[in-house]
DNA sequence: ACTTTATAGTTTCAACTGAAACCATTTGCA
DNA sequence: TGCAAATGGTTTCAGTTGAAACTATAAAGT
């Protein structure tokens, strides 16, 4: 007698984490794509500089914050300087570093895409309730360290 | 006076159910990738073709059931088959189609990595108490249609 | 029967990705 | 001071990806 006790994928906790996930931010991303041409990664870059405005982050700081590989955050960089999105200089006691800022056509994107990504949240906690939205909360904060 | 309300990327939920479903899914990628040059999408695949075993699923139907899509699928299968993972034939009554079977070799892979799968799920079960868990269950499903 | 339309699956192209190598600068230390 | 190691960032290379085009077959409409 063989078993093979299969995988059931359709309730296998990491694999439907993954499909929510990628639909979400599938979703969310094609709003942004197809209206400033802005890839997921230059959008997570651009939210960091807004969210970290006053710091005059470098690009690892950047990367630190965006949980992205420092390769996807200067590629993603070199982009949205080239589009001046970005204003990146070198910083004064550290000829490596650069300083990042954005520009206004920066926070224009930002303060346009923001709120568009916050709807997004909102209709999906529009499909929990209260209980259900703290305990999301909590579950992810545990889970975090994984 | 300008207000740009700039969104918290580490609070925002679609934000960290995307750190968190790729930490997840990569931690047990790396593991069948080692072992077996396996990648998520052949893994996926066989993990379909296991559980619908039987069935004689067609490359539509794997894509369907792993919510990828025709081409990724086309390419997973493509190097299966290569790898005498997985046997394919031609449909009796539409030579469109393919049927897809494990081999032996894939049905091998397959009991090896569903466990280690299930491991990963249940390391991830243990940071929550049955409460949160079952909440969990509850979340994902409610949010399913997003 | 014959032409159109739909479907299964593959290929092509251009963009994207991560790992490793690389360059420049700074830090640590003999 | 001078040299090795570490750090910030970019480039290169090879592999992966998705979208659109394509091939082959089947189904539907006339």
């Amino acid at each position: 007698m063989t078993e093979h006790a299969p995988l059931e994928l359709e309730r296998f906790l990491p694999y439907r984490l993954s499909i929510l996930s990628n639909r979400i931010s599938q979703a969310i991303a094609r709003e942004y794509q197809d209206r400033f041409a802005l890839s997921m990664t230059e959008w997570r870059v651009i939210a960091v500089l807004a969210r970290f405005d006053g710091d005059a982050l470098s690009a690892r700081e950047v990367a630190e914050r965006t949980a992205m590989d420092k390769v996807a955050v200067s590629r993603a960089l070199a982009r949205l300087v080239a589009a001046k999105r970005v204003a990146r200089r070198i910083h004064d006691d550290d000829k490596r570093r650069s300083v990042l800022r954005l520009s206004a056509q920066g926070w224009k994107i930002h303060d346009t895409v923001a709120p568009l990504a916050r709807d997004h949240e909102r209709a999906m906690l529009a499909l929990l309730d209260v209980n259900e939205h703290l305990a999301l909360e909590r579950i992810l904060d545990k889970l975090a360290p994984m």
